[in-house]
DNA sequence: CGAGACTGGAACGGTAGCGTAACGATTTCG
DNA sequence: CGAAATCGTTACGCTACCGTTCCAGTCTCG
């Protein structure tokens, strides 16, 4: 089901969500780590480094990084793949679960405020 | 007139747009540059660097930072306020205004997939 | 006038993310 | 087997943003 935003209600909720994000200063992502905890949470599994790095376009070092701060934060976790021993699996957290609910609900909220 | 979203779509916009934005890697602007950036552009004018920082809850020099950065890249301009020459005036760009416009289009693009 | 309040910005050291180029561990396959 | 490919990670030098502190310019008002 489509859904259809005027300009100023695109940049309205937008400018909410972002200016609560500020102010919150809760953890302060980047862009790129929250699209890849978007990415984790989001789509179905299993997550590997290589992966999210071709998904995103970017490099795997940047996925390795992102992933050793998030999970710092609890945001995610590392398992190895005893299929693949090459392989590390991206897991997900309840603290990440949560982080996103959050989220979610700061867009909610701004979009009702339209 | 309010506009009532359910978390998965919430998320789903976020993510869409999160996603498109890194790949995109144009500028990659820190979520308070974006912040201040939307609220220039959003918020009727005279902005102030005191302004700013309070909206925000962040400290002047944080403010004076980002619009050294985004100045250089052509999305703001700063003029001295004639009338009281303490103050320092945010102005608004032809390169920012477009910079929002395709940040816009890429929210409703999005908001359509849902 | 001159003391004080106010503005935006500069200076400082610290921290975090970046891209590139390697590396060790593991699997694949000739 | 052993060579080559693949995986994630680390190392390196660099840049950008951070918070705190301090400063120069400007206005206000007794």
């Amino acid at each position: 089901m489509p859904l259809d935003l005027s300009a100023s209600q695109a940049l309205g909720l937008w400018h909410g969500v972002t200016l609560a994000q500020v102010r919150r200063e809760d953890h302060d992502l980047t862009l790129r780590q929250t699209a890849i905890l978007l990415q984790i949470y989001l789509v179905p599994p299993p997550h590997t480094v290589r992966g999210l790095a071709a998904t995103l376009g970017v490099t795997k070092p940047v996925i390795t990084r992102a992933l050793d701060t998030m999970g710092e934060m609890g945001l995610v976790d590392r398992v190895r793949d005893d299929r693949d021993r090459r392989n590390v699996i991206i897991k997900r957290t309840v603290t990440g679960a949560l982080y996103l609910e959050k989220l979610g609900d700061l867009v909610i909220e701004h979009g009702r405020k339209l």
